[in-house]
DNA sequence: CGAGGATAGTACGCATACAAAATATTTATT
DNA sequence: AATAAATATTTTGTATGCGTACTATCCTCG
């Protein structure tokens, strides 16, 4: 009788937390649909999903070492390289060593990319409202909360 | 009044949508926060988290065109190319023409592709576990719930 | 002050991702 | 049946994303 239960439970176990239904990998498919919408608002721009990012870090303090954008938003070093790389190709920042701290490169919102910020905020805001309509207050609350605590969970 | 009220709004439009706080971002760290968890595990089975949803699909049915994966995990075409080339070389699965219709390629389980049956639902049952724990079952079930309505917002 | 360790950033290799173009094959139309 | 339209996959180019190794610089301790 155990054995049999067994059985029947081996042969069938975590289909709940298989594709397409498993919550992991709809987690993914939300995060690649958002990617998907917004880097197509982005386009007209030269901006990449990514590049809002680390303009929302300038906007609330310009000047920051690459180190601190990349623990503020917990991506790695070596993806930052490239993605400031090409900001700053496409004039959006500036890199500057530190003087007092030559390993420290400092970043700089150009005009260009300073301008950025009366455009865009109303652009996400449209994005967030397409994204979570139908969703009562209170269901965005819990929703928030969940998620916080599955990212502490995993950090 | 009027004009100062605006001006204040525009200053500040949005702060609530911004990085880190928001939740599209976060929806995106927790993506990417189980990916590098998964990639961990898989490692040493010299799988990635891409190659569990393949084999999620093939599990349920062996066989199917690529074209069927790419509808069932929402992955543009030029993606699982590559995937696939990978699996195949690793002898995962294996592709084979479709004798009717010589455009399909239809993919299949090897039996090492096969074997992972035994041993990953086990492992992607402890990370789920891992990643909501804490979070009551009726907290999870409201989260999933406002995911699917999500998902087909951006659909 | 000089060797060793720590830190910031970059370089490289591999694996997604996606859009657009190219290729091969089948189906529809005339 | 010849041509056009549609379909399945691959190819190409650009942009993440991550781990590891490397370089430059700073700090520490003897």
């Amino acid at each position: 009788m155990k054995s049999t239960s067994v059985q029947a439970a081996s042969s069938t176990l975590g289909q709940e937390f298989r594709a397409p239904h498993s919550t992991g990998y709809r987690i993914k498919l939300l995060s690649q649909l958002l990617y998907r919408k917004f880097s197509d608002r982005l386009d007209p721009f030269g901006l990449t999903p990514f590049h809002w990012l680390v303009l929302c870090c300038l906007w609330q303090e310009d000047g920051i070492p690459t180190s601190y954008i990349g623990e503020k938003l917990q991506q790695v070093g070596g993806t930052l390289t490239g993605v400031l790389d090409r900001m700053e190709e496409r004039g959006f920042v500036r890199r500057e060593r530190d003087r007092q701290d030559r390993r420290i490169c400092r970043i700089w919102l150009t005009d260009a990319g300073k301008e950025f910020e009366h455009v865009l905020p109303q652009l996400v805001a449209d994005l967030h409202e397409e994204t979570w309509q139908g969703v009562s207050p209170q269901e965005r609350e819990q929703f928030s909360h969940v998620l916080n605590q599955a990212i502490a969970n995993l950090s």
